[in-house]
DNA sequence: ACGCTAATATGACAATTGTCACATTAGGTT
DNA sequence: AACCTAATGTGACAATTGTCATATTAGCGT
């Protein structure tokens, strides 16, 4: 096993090479930054690429697109330290194949040897952010004292039709949509449909 | 390392626990269905259990239920043939710890390992399927001609807020700012404000 | 059959919304 | 200064929307 490590933090960088160098992990160079990371990986084509996030001169996130531009197999392995949520969404876009704190060292070599294996690894916290982002659980609205019809007026609502088009769909009529409308307005503690439809695409 | 494995299939089951056998991995038990991997938990409690998703009886969703319900640091990771995206959100709120492809054998020992050091594995072609559900690069609005503004102006509509809210906050007259507005789902092409909010929580 | 209730419809009304044509203003350019 | 352009505002207008009070209808239970 074969890696790279880049993290403008010296001590976990060294910590880390000696860690893993101790656990027959090959650590064929290490870097302060994004630049260096890129050129590293270039240099020696490792079986993984463990980068930290923040770095000056350029960031974990642009190094990795550079790397995996260069090498669009490439492994790439994120450390944070914590909380860095905001870019997870980007990280997993982007076709990283980890995203993990650097905070428990010894979980660090399973998900190296994981990630070479071709899986994904993601830190406990990490993965709770991320189901936390997911769509999730949609709404019960039968919870909400919503009936039937009232929730399908609600999914036509949100998918933009005007009262007109919501009644051809549903066999109503324009005023009797509006009915059912405002009475789940009322319900729901809305003011308008752009609220609905909103209410419908975040709940 | 101490495991259980579940499976109606019986010969994927047998073939995984040779395998992992040979890999100095302890199977306490192999079940057939959601039932017996429950009870094999209860029995064995093992560092990591194995699941298939689609079982008689109960299916590995239901039994990963019941087993995190029993105890909620339960280490559970699914095996699914390919393409059950469907479950990939229900398993991820549900707190399970991955969820990977039987199909590739070798991977699943580092898989294992990562899990119970506490990480969360992924197969390749889950992830992806995920980061096609997470939010996603947000649209730049720029690229289709709108300007600053107008994006301001689109964010509060998709917050819900009427012109004359959008008016006071950016301190423009409401007849501006339908101005704006309109301007925008020219551009568009959409119809009225709700599917621009739709459209601003959709792309 | 009788009464009750839910679902559907209608009409009236005010408020909001989207469109458009046309000011007004403020900065840059020449 | 004269000009141009972008940003902002105004007024008028029709269409859509939300609210409400009030039918109409159909089904259900007794």
């Amino acid at each position: 096993m074969k890696i790279i490590i880049a993290d403008d933090d010296q001590i976990v960088k060294l910590s880390l090479k000696t860690i893993l160098e101790s656990l027959e992990i090959e650590v064929l160079g290490t870097g302060g930054n994004g630049r260096e990371a890129v050129e590293l990986y270039k240099e020696h084509h490792p079986d993984v690429a463990l980068l930290d996030i923040r770095m000056p001169v350029m960031t974990g996130l642009e190094a990795a697109g550079e790397i995996l531009k260069y090498d669009s197999s490439a492994k790439i392995l994120f450390l944070t330290t914590f909380s860095d949520d905001e870019y997870i969404i980007e990280a997993l876009n982007m076709g990283v194949k980890g995203y993990i704190l650097k905070q428990d060292f010894e979980s660090i070599s399973p998900a190296l040897t994981a990630v070479k294996a071709g899986q994904s690894v993601f830190g406990r916290d990490v993965v709770s952010k991320l189901s936390s982002l997911v769509p999730g659980e949609k709404t019960d609205y039968r919870k909400l004292g919503i009936s039937e019809k009232e929730e399908e007026v609600i999914a036509l609502v949100a998918k933009g039709l005007n009262n007109k088009e919501i009644g051809q769909a549903m066999f109503l009529s324009e005023g009797t949509v509006r009915n059912y409308i405002s009475g789940v307005l009322e319900k729901l503690q809305l003011r308008d449909r752009t609220q609905l439809a909103i209410f419908h695409h975040t709940h």
